[in-house]
RNA sequence: GCGCCAGUAGCUCAGUUGGAUAGAGUGUUUGGCUACGAACCAAAAGGUCGGGGGUUCGAAUCCCUUCUGGCGUACCA
């Protein structure tokens, strides 16, 4: 029994689960048998939808033609020859179906070596080793508050950096701050017409708010006010003193805000170069756009046609000479990869920005730049009020400090009411009612779109962070309460399905990394994070470890699976940017 | 009009290199705390996978068509 992975060879390659050592194994077996190719094999091998099905299955159909038989009689036959094998519990045929049964208790030893071995970095992985990647995200407007919405963009950039980062990569966090445009000519002047200094002073991001939406409610009335606005604009570009001493206060006090807000989601950057940035490295790329014949004069503006690619033109240069987006994110792009030689380079902006995406992408593969096919947009949904959209200039925004601070509070309470002596509440009621609402936006596919509602933001139970949470503290408070040491297990009696199946999720970890990495999809590690937690409280509520009369061998396996689950929990949260509690 | 995305249980959503009986959570009904922590577990009920056609041994998944919704459609970002 103990032999029986002897000649799997594990390869430093191949370390990752040892689910991919019974893969190899299996098409290597049933290479000599059927004379099909191992990677053939591979790649039918399948997870039966049920575990009650077995471990791993092979599907007949494809041998059905070559052999001129039933798919069922093949598998029949095949289970005859595999039958004896000691690697396997059993091997089954059911209808067109081979069913495998791995032997339990190897499964779970190497499993839960390989993560104790790791030491709180299961499934860690060198594949980016010297490769950097870029994750451009949150990137909120300067002098305008921070509002839910913005939670979405900083929610999946920040796991994706973490995630990128777990798999070895050197990864840049990017925070390009809208700090720049015409609105802050209208910001500008408002505050000229309207701003007080000193109320400012105390509550800057909201009562510049307030100037804002009073702008746009007098400019409706008074379209001078828009051109007074575009005149500062132009002050500001022209770096005229007064206005660009203004601007940098903007920016100094609403970094500020936002730093605080970060600090609370424990969201850093690496840079703030801002739209504002880039206003001198634009000309370069007229320059060069230019140069390589890609401009085009339509209505009097500078563009890139691309209707060849059914998508209107990307404007370069307005009509009035002056330049847009586009060209500050061309430039930003080039910049980027001159000063970090990205591998990738990622944007986490919403998906109705795809178009221009899909279109500076296209402007900068025409210039030559092959790595533009590393540029990257991760789109996500928007965020929805039940009757209306979010819109900063109506004033109709929910701060996400507010939803925070709610969500903590909701926390308090019922930290209050059900577990009152735990020490310091509030580290505890932050940790868990940020994640809460963090938990909301990472766990659909993140081009769905999200309504918001008080009521699912802070419901607690099924699906979310505090139940992730309240498993990783019940198992904790087991660890901490025993006194055994369970350092060299025997697993052969801890091989019932919930024990089984709580080892090999865990075992899945890395997939979920590599899954979450592929399709920048953070919320592959909330499903998996979730799945697991779910394990184990069937496990927990299933098998007692410390109380009634467990023999000594069974505890100590046990232990050893508590620990090596709440271990995998607290990284997978870790990559979503949730953090675990001891107890809650 | 054109482009992109979506339509799966009452609600919110998983489920694509086509595979076994379409799954969770929530809500509803019900059972389990003199506790290794009930923010938990267990059970029941709940489905023409928007409609129609096609491809094949087999389709929620691929193709065509149609309906509905969201977003985007050159000088805002």
């Amino acid at each position: 029994m103990q032999k029986a992975l002897y000649y799997i060879n594990i390869t430093e390659k191949n370390k990752r689960g040892i689910i991919m050592n019974y893969r190899e194994y299996i098409a290597s077996r049933l290479e000599s048998i059927t004379g099909l190719s191992c990677e053939e094999i591979k790649k039918v091998i399948e997870i039966p939808p049920d575990p009650k099905m077995g471990d791993m299955a092979f599907p007949c159909f494809i041998l059905a033609k070559t052999l001129k038989k039933a798919p069922p009689l093949i598998a029949n036959e095949l289970m005859s020859e595999l039958n004896n094998d000691i690697k396997f519990e059993k091997v089954q045929a059911v209808g067109p179906y081979l069913n495998f049964f791995f032997n339990r208790a190897e499964f779970e030893k190497d499993v839960l070596t390989r993560v104790k071995e790791s030491k709180g970095s299961f499934d860690k992985s060198e594949e980016g080793k010297g490769k950097t990647v870029l994750v451009e995200y949150s990137s909120p407007n300067i002098a305008k508050p921070f509002h839910i919405g913005h939670l979405f963009s900083t929610a999946i950039g920040n796991s994706l950096a973490r995630i990128y980062e777990y798999l070895g990569y050197d990864v840049k966090r990017l925070n390009h701050l809208g700090d720049w445009g015409t609105q802050f000519g209208k910001l500008i002047c408002a505050y000229k017409r309207w701003g007080d200094p000193k109320v400012i002073e105390k509550d800057p991001i909201n009562e510049l708010l307030k100037i804002y939406v009073k702008f746009h409610e007098e400019a409706e009335k008074n379209p001078a006010l828009d051109d007074e606005a575009r005149e500062y604009f132009k002050l500001l570009e022209n770096n005229d003193p007064e206005t660009t001493k203004l601007w940098q206060y903007f920016r100094d006090v609403s970094l500020k805000e936002f730093k605080r807000v970060y600090d609370m989601l424990g969201v850093s950057f690496d840079s703030y170069a801002g739209e504002s940035f880039y206003g001198d490295k634009m000309q370069e790329v007229v320059d060069i756009l230019r140069e390589k014949n890609l401009l085009t004069e339509s209505d009097g503006a500078q563009v890139v046609m691309l209707d060849d690619m059914n998508m209107p033109p990307c404007i370069i240069l307005k009509s009035d000479g002056a330049t847009i987006y586009a060209t500050r994110d061309i430039a930003a792009a080039l910049y980027r990869k001159r000063t970090y030689d990205f591998y990738k380079n990622i944007y986490v902006v919403g998906t109705p920005q795809a178009l221009h995406f899909r279109q500076i992408f296209e402007v900068m593969k025409r210039a030559g730049w092959d790595w533009a096919n590393n540029c990257i947009h991760v789109g996500f949904g928007l965020v929805k009020f039940p009757d209306k959209k979010l819109s900063t200039r109506h004033g109709d925004v929910v701060f996400l400090e507010d939803v925070l601070n709610e969500s903590i509070q909701k926390t308090r309470e019922k930290i209050e009411q059900s577990n009152p002596d735990i020490g310091d509440k509030e580290e505890v009621a932050k940790r868990i009612g940020i994640g809460a609402i963090l938990y909301t936006f990472l766990k659909n596919n993140r081009e769905k779109d999200i309504v918001f509602s008080w009521d699912s933001m802070l419901d607690f139970e099924g699906e979310s962070a505090p139940y992730v949470q309240y498993s990783y503290a019940r198992g904790r408070s087991i660890l901490r309460r025993c006194n055994t040491d369970f350092s060299n297990p025997d697993f052969s009696k801890t091989t019932s399905d919930e024990e089984y199946e709580l080892v090999k999720q865990i075992n899945a970890f890395g997939n979920a990394v590599s899954d979450a990495a592929d399709k920048n999809e953070p919320f592959y590690i909330t499903r998996y994070v979730t799945n697991l937690a779910k394990c184990f409280n069937k496990f927990y509520n299933t098998h007692p470890i410390l109380k009634g009369d467990v023999d000594v061998q069974t505890q100590k396996a046990r232990l050893a699976i508590v620990d090596a689950a709440t271990q995998v929990i607290k990284s997978a949260l870790y990559l979503l940017g949730i953090e675990t509690v001891e107890s809650m």
